[in-house]
DNA sequence: AGGCGAATTGAACATCTGTTCAAATAGAGC
DNA sequence: GCTCTATTTGAACAGATGTTCAATTCGCCT
């Protein structure tokens, strides 16, 4: 009962996060006990403690990180509406379809966040969604797009293109290449002029 | 301890399946206690077990009956695949506005289900799937619809259809109604030839 | 070689989990 | 009013839950 050989918490910290993330990806974050986590790691469950303070900072952290570098990762760039949605479009399925747990954890789990963990979420989220609609309302006024309502042809590709991540796997019959462009195809007719 | 004043099956029953829905949609399925849907219920949790045999089938039931409604209360009507097509979107919207509980949970909770339970599931949405994907082969052949891949569309456009419950509040901004015609017009784009 | 801090154990805490069942009471038909 | 059955209680089960902490050992620096 001490410490373990060659115990160091540069490794065992990223542990307790990436069993955190695969668990709470394939369980549900309320179906997973800190044991669970912790035979993942190779760790007794009081070990946990000296990386995170609590089980629900543990999600928190991983949804709030993943937004985060979602939002510093990929800014609109300068160009035409229609080049910037497009960019927007396969940038989006890209990113995602390269983190699927991390996607599915920051969607299916925002329930399970105490309140005030909740609005940083939210907040982070609105910030993606405003990107888009901003594309999308500059690409309104020029004439490029019509769309009846920024707000909902919003919410309507992002979900579209977030559906990815139902169905894609990799190795199917389709390449995340063809996958990317089809989609951005129908997203381009879908609010075009 | 005993029998209660006013007590019937057919009263308790329905009382078990709608706190249980509510539960489960809000918390999630791992996240309620069984005494927790009897304390909604104004019962003791041991009572639970007159009307489902434990937990899971409680979960499994209602994503069933969800699904068996879904397909047999609507069938794709006769028609050219553009009113079809019409027709299958704007029941969607409609039929899973008026449903979010059941919605969310038949989405959220399909990790909770036991293989056998999944798989029957997975059969019943398929089946659904289905609907819209052939109505778009017809489109295509009939060359109404210019869709690169009949699979993805199906997965695309019910991705942005379900993607209504995630933000659509009654009495909100947008009437049904509206809601409903301005999907109905992206997806109208997005597959046209 | 020795000492100090970093890393971990394992037991303990109080409470909750799904499920079963004998006992008890309520409604319904006579 | 009596009986029969439908309905519910409440206790019990064996185990799991998140979290804390004194005790212990390892790695590293001098």
């Amino acid at each position: 009962m001490a410490r373990k050989q060659g115990s160091h918490a540069e490794t065992t910290g990223p542990k307790v996060r990436d069993a955190a993330l695969r668990l709470f990806a394939r369980h549900g974050f309320a179906a997973v006990s800190m044991r669970q986590i912790a035979k993942e790691v190779g760790v007794q469950a009081g070990a946990l403690y000296l990386y995170t303070p609590d089980k629900q900072t543990l999600l928190f952290d991983l949804m709030r990180e993943h937004l985060e570098h979602l939002l510093s990762h990929w800014q609109v760039p300068e160009g035409t509406p229609l080049a910037q949605l497009e960019a927007f479009c396969r940038h989006h399925i890209h990113y995602h379809l390269d983190r699927p747990e991390l996607v599915f954890i920051a969607y299916m789990e925002l329930r399970n966040l105490e309140p005030d963990n909740f609005a940083v979420i939210e907040g982070l989220r609105r910030q993606y969604e405003n990107r888009l609609q901003d594309i999308l309302t500059r690409g309104q006024d020029s004439g490029d797009f019509a769309v009846a309502d920024g707000k909902l042809a919003t919410m309507a590709i992002i979900a579209m293109l977030t559906g990815v991540n139902t169905w894609y796997r990799e190795g199917g019959r389709l390449k995340r290449a063809d996958v990317e462009g089809i989609y951005w195809d129908m997203v381009r007719k879908s609010v075009a002029a």
